[in-house]
RNA sequence: GGGGGCGUAGCUCAGUUGGUUAGAGCGCCGGCCUGUCACGCCGGAGGUCGCGGGUUCGAGUCCCGUCGCUCCCGCCA
């Protein structure tokens, strides 16, 4: 399922020639058509043999790519030749031999070296290898992910994770190549710091000497960089690790990388512009064209059209809100609905003859995402077939097909319910359907910003009005506090193909309102002074205009690979309980360290789970 | 915290209504093989059916519990 990195084109990494020492001169890539005639000296792995008893094949694989070796008794002394029966694979050489050219159908079209083959002259086994729990070789079905976690080193040497980390490395590179040539300074900020109020649960570190408090690892250098924008730096970025202890996800880790950005003297439009050429410039570097500038979308048409603040706009079926079209139904469950505050909405999935079952299994999901129910339809004529068709008369459906843009055969969906909740169901239904019928063209994308952001949204469980960004996120235009739902910020996100890979915002630059701010969200003064009191002082010191974006870099990199499991693209990663079979980690630790940190009180867990 | 899926050989998986000795492909081991490239042919080894308990004459299969992996909701930018 996480194999398909085939999506888009995957530039080659141009690696550096080798330069030669005792265990190689070249790298297994390098054997092309130029060096027919030469002697080269190759090392890495067996990675797979062709023992034909009188003439032995051996690919052997570095980082670079697969050459196929021919050991031939003719040109080899005979034990040398006999040790070569004995290769297994992974075992590691080191081997010597002349290039020649392969002819007619002894060429092999499936691998860039194909053409050439090493006789060898001589070779040397550097190590040897057990058989490996899974096989390294790509055409053969993907291990177990637990497996494959708790072997990762051999994880890792199949060639979708070696081009899914190569992938990174360049992506990265580029991201540090654009920034330094537009003179951001790479800064550095503490990884043992203050819990930042970011809104999630912080990983924290007891303090030896302080006993009793603790360390947070960061959940973004937020604070740090908004500093270094009053120190003057003016132009900041970090490959930054940051830490949240929540419930993971494919596309979330408990330990992630950010690309950090933060610059001063700008503007909302200044942070997008140089920011759509990074990302381009980044994504070049995956063979990934962009179109500039990108498209933008305000928060309230992305929920309008697509339910969602980051919409998949590679595929239609946008949503329409036909509330309108029944403003006068008497039809009982669209009214009630209507009446309480609630909307009815859908979205047209197209000419699509769907059997009741699948109709069912459609409002099965609808009520799994959290909806009471589904209406769906097919247009037939002016009206409907439909089990709710009758319940409307014949203008509604008319009004309706013409709001929801139907033809003739065409399948409707709608959902009524509050806002919200018909939103979230109709972005996971549309989404779903994309997939399942396959709706979104191979290696097509869709970037864009999404810009005007409220401050605040209503959250109907908790009766409460709640921050949709950090508290440090400017407002746009004077704060009135009567009405919340009506304030914006100068706060924007960057989408890509449903994926948030980045947001962030205009910065408050201004103590005063920073305070005011913060009283809005219901931080009193006492407590803003003593969560964050260095902010607000650093702020009356001459704070520049100042704002900056955070990326989501192993999204970025998970996307670009074309894999759905930002795990793909992580080294060692940890599992969907925040555990890394590799290491074991967490595991208890010896009670002399837990006193020395002074939480000695707490119960070592049962045994077993370490050592 | 909640819901779905999965757990059988080293790997990927099949296993009927509960019924004899649990199967396949790949891999592994041994033998043969001088142009293969997912080499081929012959032979062989390999199982705590995740773990614990229960029902039953009999459990891979049914029930209860538990652990792990995974996807989703909550949570989390």
């Amino acid at each position: 399922m996480s194999e398909s990195s085939q999506t888009q084109a995957q530039p080659t990494a141009p690696v550096p020639a080798q330069r030669g020492n005792s265990y190689r001169d070249a790298w297994c890539g390098e054997v092309l058509p130029e060096r027919v005639g030469s002697e080269v000296r190759l090392a890495g792995w067996v990675h797979r043999r062709r023992d034909h008893g009188g003439l032995i094949f051996i690919d052997l694989r570095d980082r670079t790519g697969l050459v196929q070796l021919v050991f031939d008794p003719d040109e080899l002394e005979a034990d040398a030749f006999q040790a070569a029966h004995g290769l297994r694979a992974e075992d590691v050489l080191s081997v010597g031999g002349e290039v020649v050219a392969r002819e007619g159908d002894k060429v092999n079209p499936e691998i860039p070296t194909g053409a050439q083959e090493v006789r060898v002259k001589d070779s040397v086994k550097l190590a040897d290898a057990e058989t490996p729990p899974f096989a390294i070789e790509s055409w053969s079905g993907e291990a177990g992910e637990d497996s494959r976690l708790r072997h990762r080193y051999l994880d890792l040497r199949r060639e979708t994770m070696r081009e899914g980390i190569e992938l990174r490395s360049r992506l990265v590179r580029a991201m540090r190549d654009f920034l330094d040539s537009e003179g951001y300074l790479e800064i550095e900020t503490p990884v043992l710091t203050r819990s930042t109020p970011e809104g999630a649960r912080d990983f924290l570190v007891p303090a030896r000497m302080r006993q009793g408090s603790f360390y947070a690892l960061p959940q973004s250098p937020q604070l740090f960089k908004q500093l270094l924008m009053v120190s003057g730096f003016e132009r900041y970025y970090q490959i930054a690790r940051c830490f949240r202890d929540e419930d993971l996800r494919a596309d979330r880790q408990p330990d992630f990388t950010q690309l950090d950005i933060e610059m001063s003297f700008v503007e909302v439009e200044d942070v997008l512009d140089a920011n759509e050429r990074l990302i381009a410039h980044v994504l070049a570097a995956a063979g990934i064209e962009v179109e500039l500038p990108l498209s933008r979308i305000s928060y309230a048409d992305a929920i309008a059209r697509f339910g969602t603040d980051k919409p998949d706009m590679r595929f239609g079926m946008e949503l329409a809100d036909v509330s309108g079209a029944l403003a006068e139904t008497g039809f009982k469950v669209f009214r009630g609905t209507i009446d309480s505050g609630g909307i009815v909405k859908g979205f047209n999935a197209g000419r699509r003859d769907l059997p009741r079952s699948e109709l069912d299994g459609l409002i099965s999901a609808a009520q799994e995402l959290g909806a009471k129910g589904l209406v769906w339809a097919f247009r037939e004529g002016d009206g409907w077939r439909s089990p709710t068709a009758k319940f409307l008369t014949e203008d509604e459906l008319a009004l309706l097909n013409d709001a929801l843009g139907a033809e003739e055969g065409d399948l409707l969906l709608l959902v009524a319910d509050e806002p919200h909740m018909a939103n979230h169901v109709l972005d996971g239904l549309r989404r779903m359907l994309a997939k399942r019928w396959d709706l979104i063209p191979e290696g097509s994308h869709s970037l864009c910003w999404v810009v005007d952001w409220p401050m605040f949204e209503w959250n109907p469980h908790e009766d409460r009005w709640y921050p949709l960004h950090h508290p440090f996120t400017a407002p746009a235009g004077e704060l009135d506090p009567e009405s919340p739902a009506e304030a914006l910020t100068q706060a924007y996100d960057m989408v890509w193909n449903g994926w948030e890979i980045g947001g962030g915002s205009i910065r408050i630059s201004d103590a005063e309102l920073q305070e005011r701010v913060l009283g809005l969200l219901g931080i009193d003064a006492e407590e803003a002074q003593a969560r964050f009191g260095f902010l607000l002082e650093a702020l009356r010191y001459g704070a520049p205009p100042h704002g900056g974006i955070a990326y989501g870099v192993d999204r970025i990199a998970a996307l670009a690979h074309g894999t759905e499991s930002i795990r793909d693209v992580i080294a060692f990663p940890k599992t969907a309980s925040g555990a890394d079979p590799l290491t074991g980690a967490p595991a208890p630790v010896d009670a002399k360290q837990l006193r020395e940190l002074g939480i000695a009180s707490l119960a070592p867990p049962p045994a077993g789970a370490g050592d």
